[in-house]
DNA sequence: TTGTAGATAGTCT
DNA sequence: GACTATCTACAAT
C-alpha cells in the first residue's frame, strides 16, 4: 500500500526466550500506528533490552509485579507503555513467555510515513531530526500513549512490520544503556543497540 | 555550538 | 508523601 510493502511480525518474533537477540534483529524494523484513517510508520533506529527481573533498570526488576508492570509479564507481543516525568510516554515491546518480565524499549526512529501527522502530533513545523530522537518523542510522534499499554502488537492499530531493508552488520552497534546510571553495574551492560550514523539515534555528545 | 536548569504527574510505600 | 525519569528553552562562548 503506498508504495511501501511490509510484512507485520508474527507472535513467534516476539514470544523467544532470549530477549537481546530479538533486541539485535529490531533495528530497521518498521513501527507501525494506524489510529483512524492516521497511519504513520518509524524505522526503529534505537533501542534498549530490559532483561526481566534480573536487570536492576528493569521495573520488573527483583519480582517487583504491581499494576502498572502487569503488561511485562504477559506474553510477548504486546505493548508497555509508561510516564516518565508526567510527561512523555515511553514505549515498550514486551517480549519473551508469560511471567517473563522481558521488554525492549524504543529510543529512537526515523520517520518514514505519515510526516506531516507527527509534525502535528508533535507541534513541530519541519521534520528535523528531533522529531524521532528520544523515547519520549518517538511515542509522541507515533500517537503512542498509556492508554496503550497492554495493547497486542497482532492487531492493526500498533504493531512492527519488516520491509525487506537490512541494517549492514557493522552498522548495528551496542553499548551501555541511557539514563540508568541508578542501576549499578547493570547499567554498563551492552543492551542497547543503535544504528550508527543514524541522525535520529541519540547521542551523548556532538562531535564534529 | 555546548552546557545547565526547570518542569510534571502517575505509581508505590 | 516520596520517588522516578527526559525534553525544551535559554544563556554563554
Amino acid at each position: 500500500m503506498d508504495g511501501i510493502n511490509y510484512e507485520k511480525l508474527a507472535a513467534s518474533f516476539f514470544r523467544r526466550k532470549n530477549v537481546l537477540k530479538i533486541a539485535s534483529e529490531l533495528p530497521g524494523k518498521l513501527l507501525v500506528t494506524r489510529f483512524g484513517a492516521s497511519e504513520t510508520i518509524g524505522r526503529i533506529v534505537e533501542l534498549e533490552a530490559y532483561n526481566g527481573v534480573l536487570d536492576r533498570a528493569s521495573h520488573a526488576f527483583g519480582g517487583r509485579r504491581t499494576a502498572r508492570t502487569e503488561p511485562m509479564y504477559a506474553a510477548g507481543g504486546i505493548a508497555y507503555v509508561y510516564l516518565c516525568y508526567g510527561i512523555h510516554h515511553l514505549f515498550n515491546l514486551v517480549t519473551g513467555e508469560a511471567e517473563a518480565p522481558q521488554a525492549v524499549l524504543i529510543r529512537g526512529i526515523e520517520p518514514v510515513k505519515g510526516i506531516p501527522i507527527m509534525l502535528e502530533r508533535t507541534g513541530k513545523s519541519k521534520a528535523d531530526s528531533s522529531l524521532g530522537r528520544g523515547p519520549g518523542n518517538v511515542s509522541k510522534a507515533m500517537g503512542i500513549s498509556t492508554l496503550h499499554s497492554g495493547w497486542s502488537l497482532l492487531n492493526n492499530d500498533i504493531f512492527i512490520a519488516d520491509d525487506g531493508y537490512k541494517v549492514p552488520q557493522q552498522k548495528i552497534i551496542t553499548g551501555p544503556r541511557i539514563g540508568v546510571d541508578y542501576a549499578g553495574e547493570d547499567a554498563l551492560l551492552p543492551y542497547r543497540y543503535y544504528i550508527k550514523d543514524n541522525p535520529f539515534v541519540s547521542r551523548v555528545k556532538k562531535n564534529k
